[in-house]
DNA sequence: AACATTCTAATGTCAGGACAAACTATTGAC
DNA sequence: GTCAATAGTTTGTCCTGACATTAGAATGTT
């Protein structure tokens, strides 16, 4: 077979090898050197030649199963899998996704207050009664073009948020640049019409499809960081997601 | 401490170590045994009182993280992160969500056929020109009101599919039983307007909200076996997961 | 009292080995 | 020639052991 993977594993790198290994057939499948359908050597031969032990190779390889890229059999082998399938939904914000796309997203800030949170509010958020939070509105646009209309919550005892930073930033950004590791978060999506306030502000029409969005997230000490709600222009955004089966 | 998980394993099931392991920890989470906030023990001495090696206790640990219900960090520890946070999306069909929920779903099919695939259909499921799919829509009701329309595309070289199976039983199940094992699949949610065909067979209104959802499924043969286009009442169907940092 | 340093506890990474289970393909029997 | 038993390949599970890295607490110094 001569797979010819190409990877090459840097032992003094402080990036685990493990890591290494998804990044080296990541690249290898995004540049067609391993064709989609195409058969892996079997674990314990890559290990070999990599110089690798095998719980190592397999720990890259469940990435790789987990992220929707190989797919394995016992008895048979693994597989790259077929092909158009996209990436999998990530814990990023709306801000780096469109970043990461080329594009050049601005955002208006249309109302901003530190308030005390109302009962809701604390619950989504599991903050004592009488906590303040940081509520603010946005508009985030992408090439003059509205795009989105987001209202957040935000807790105030973490990082300190004005509205200059919104306009410029991106809210993940300034709560990971608070020293906020994310770890996971809970959202919900579905669909509504848009109303007389959202309509004029997306520059749509009352009435047009909106894609609605709720979102909880927890950061590495378990609190909830941050609850919002979103809508977007039903006409330039959807969620794409692989679902691995487990 | 003395957390009392008030684990058993049983050496002698053929469901694994680790597995046996998650699902104690999720029935202590899901019965309150294990407080949301709440620390673990560390992983060494958990494995010690199960008589697992840490590796095995570690896998297990590892699965939990991923689905959203522990956080780790490390030189700290391992806490129950949970609260209102929800099950992630899996990889199920609408029929078994519905099922699982206690609810009957009932499924009316609206047209059933066997024909040759066109480009579009061919490109999705990655079949050679020539190839026949069967082709059908479906109206899935619960309670007697109508939730979702329903259509599909099937390559037809894995099981045989008529409209009586289509009407009793759910796709999945149907395809389950006729040996394929789902491995993942890549989805796209969004949102429209109903139109005058919908409208009708939803009982709602031309012009109300409605939830698209495109998915296409592959097996563990890495063989892209279903494809479809959904569309929810808004008002009673949204998409709930969890995403987890990597 | 404030600060820097050291220590400890916990998770993160990696190795090497052993056996089990599932699938494929070959072989053998009828 | 068809079907069943068998052997071989590959992933799945599990073990023991070791060291690295990080966060936070305790300690000591100024």
């Amino acid at each position: 077979m001569a797979n010819q993977l190409n990877l090459r594993i840097d032992r003094s790198s402080p990036v685990p090898l493990y890591h290494q290994v998804v990044q080296g057939i990541e690249a290898a499948i995004h540049t067609g050197v391993l064709e989609p359908g195409s058969r892996l050597e079997n674990e314990i031969d890559l290990a070999a030649q990599l110089n690798l032990s095998r719980p190592t190779m397999r720990k890259a390889m469940d990435e790789l199963v987990r992220s929707g890229l190989l797919v394995r059999k016992r008895g048979v082998g693994t597989q790259v899998v077929s092909s158009q399938v996209r990436r999998p939904l990530e814990l990023s914000s709306l801000y780096d996704d469109l970043s990461n796309n080329g594009s050049k997203p601005t955002t208006d800030v249309l109302s901003f207050s530190h308030e005390e949170a109302d009962a809701a509010i604390r619950k989504a958020l599991q903050l004592p009664a009488g906590a303040k939070v940081y509520h603010f509105a946005r508009l985030r646009k992408v090439g003059g073009k509205p795009l989105a209309l987001m209202e957040n919550w935000v807790r105030d005892d973490i990082t300190a948020i004005d509205e200059a930073a919104l306009a410029s930033q991106g809210l993940y950004g300034i709560l990971r640049n608070g020293g906020v590791n994310f770890r996971l978060a809970s959202q919900r999506i579905g669909a509504m019409i848009a109303n007389d306030y959202q309509a004029p502000l997306l520059e749509t029409t009352a009435g047009s499809a909106l894609v609605t969005m709720e979102r909880t997230a927890v950061d590495d000490t378990g609190r909830m960081v941050e609850t919002g709600h979103h809508v977007y222009r039903a006409d330039s955004y959807s969620f794409e997601m692989t679902l691995v089966q487990r």
